[in-house]
RNA sequence: GGACAGGUGGCCGAGUGGUUAAAGGCAGCAGACUGUAAAUCUGCCCGCGCAAGCGUACGCUAGUUCGAAUCUAGCCCUGUCCA
């Protein structure tokens, strides 16, 4: 259908919606109103990774068309844990562990959003300062008679984990209850009309869109994004080295970087609506790029991905460092370092000392594979000495590189 | 509380006394081909050791045995059914 509202189309447009419970209502509302909307996040860990980038983009979006993001932080909700998509039950965090999480993920929003106190400014909120206040028996009366067993036996998060048989405790089962009060309660509380979310928080929208009709007669909305995941299936953001963080100090932005310049071809069109701010038909041209042309359309992802998420700076020196090292075959200043003494130090020792090898053994076999290469030349001996005295460069394969930088005298 | 089924390497999943560091698949790493892509083919994929080898590992503990992931006992955990 085509929208009238800038929230919509802009959303449509750049391929994030996939369910809305209303389109013709939150359209009505969008064009009308200033519409305040929420996306909910985990706090059990100190960043988010990519994972969760298209919510924060979503948010992002929501602001460019002149709503209210809101971005309400589980710190109550982690202490129950989500059994969406898992087939174990959740780690319990210290209380502290979780403000703590909290204070470093808003950081990464910092770059996304405006916050303040105008109208369309952001606002972070901690569900834990609603949650943490409900008693018990309160809960069971207002929001308990609002959900039957019958339905909450019927979701898949708690199906999947029956159907598997996994184990789900009562704690767990009693996470969409709690997800729904958060809903009813940002609708009463700061006008919150509408909650974003990936596809799988489907029914836990749903849940808390019901909710709030029941409570308070309040029409609320529920937009979903598709669940992304990279062309040849993987769920995104995770690779080898484990999760691509947004966070600086839980990821090298060269590395950040590069996990976008390695993006698959067929990806490339839809991240770069996803996740960068570029003008539409500037996408179709990039998107249009045939063969090894397709690269350079890799590299302004790259470059305003990491300019969005890690800054100006930070994304200039990922992309000079990256053209010295494969282009020119130099070195460039983000690459990983290892200290180079006098006496100089086993290829072995280097290849794990700086990271590309979790045990010798794994170091001996990345030589003997002949994936081993000091200054560009295949190293098949794995008792290789490095000679002191001058900066080396140490690859492990073609795309993983170090830099061997000789300790200074003294 | 009772009956039954089960707990194997990152995941899935074979394996019922030695030849099992444990089949197979997935994921991952490297090589070839390329474009720092995909697909394909090849090799690798617990740790230490140049190596012979050593150490650790099949829920936990104690046993039986020359020898156990495999047998026994107790315990812990999970599921299903019953109370």
């Amino acid at each position: 259908m085509t929208y009238t509202s800038s929230l919509l189309r802009l959303l449509d447009e750049r391929g994030y919606l996939h369910q809305l419970t209303d389109a013709e209502g939150l359209d009505a509302l969008a064009a009308k109103q200033v519409v305040p909307g929420y996306i909910g996040f985990d706090a059990t860990a100190p960043s988010l990774h990519v994972g969760s980038l298209v919510q924060i983009m979503l948010l992002r979006r929501l602001q460019q068309t002149g709503h209210k993001p809101v971005v309400v932080m589980g710190g109550g909700t982690t202490r129950i844990g989500d059994p969406t998509g898992r087939d174990e039950s959740r780690k319990m965090l210290s209380d502290e562990a979780i403000e703590a999480n909290i204070a470093s993920i808003r950081t990464i929003f910092e770059r996304f959003l405006t916050f303040g106190d105008g109208p369309t400014d952001a606002v972070m909120v901690n569900n834990h300062d609603w949650l943490g206040k409900l008693g018990y028996i309160e809960l069971l009366q207002q929001v308990g008679t609002h959900f039957t067993i019958n339905r909450m036996l019927s979701f898949d998060s708690v199906k999947l984990r029956l159907e598997r048989e996994q184990p789900m405790t009562f704690l767990e089962f009693n996470y969409m209850i709690l997800q729904g009060y958060d809903f009813r309660h940002l609708a009463r509380a700061m006008g919150v009309r509408l909650q974003m979310g990936g596809s799988d928080q489907w029914g836990n929208i749903v849940n808390g869109i019901e909710l709030t009709r029941r409570m308070d007669g309040q029409e609320v909305y529920g937009v979903t994004t598709p669940l992304l995941t990279t062309a040849d299936g993987a769920k995104m953001g995770k690779t080898a080295a484990g999760a691509v963080w947004l966070n600086d100090d839980a990821l090298p932005a060269y590395d950040f970087w590069q996990y976008w310049r390695n993006a698959d071809d067929r990806d490339v069109g839809k991240f770069l609506r996803l996740f960068t701010d570029l003008p539409l038909d500037e996408i179709a041209r990039l998107e249009a790029l045939q063969g090894s042309e397709i690269n350079a359309a890799k590299i302004v992802l790259a470059n305003e991905v990491t300019r969005l998420c890690r800054g100006d700076e930070a994304a200039r020196a990922a992309e000079a460092t990256a053209s010295a090292t494969f282009a020119g075959g130099g070195v460039g200043q983000d690459l990983p370092e290892f200290d180079l003494p006098a006496e100089g130090i086993g290829l072995v020792e280097a290849l794990v000392g700086i990271g590309f090898a979790a045990s010798r053994g794994e170091a001996k076999r990345l030589i003997a594979g002949g994936g081993a290469r000091i200054d560009g030349e295949g190293i098949a001996d794995e008792g290789f000495h490095i000679p002191g005295g001058t900066e080396v460069r140490i690859s492990a394969g073609k795309k993983k590189h170090g830099v061997l930088r000789p300790v200074s005298a003294g």
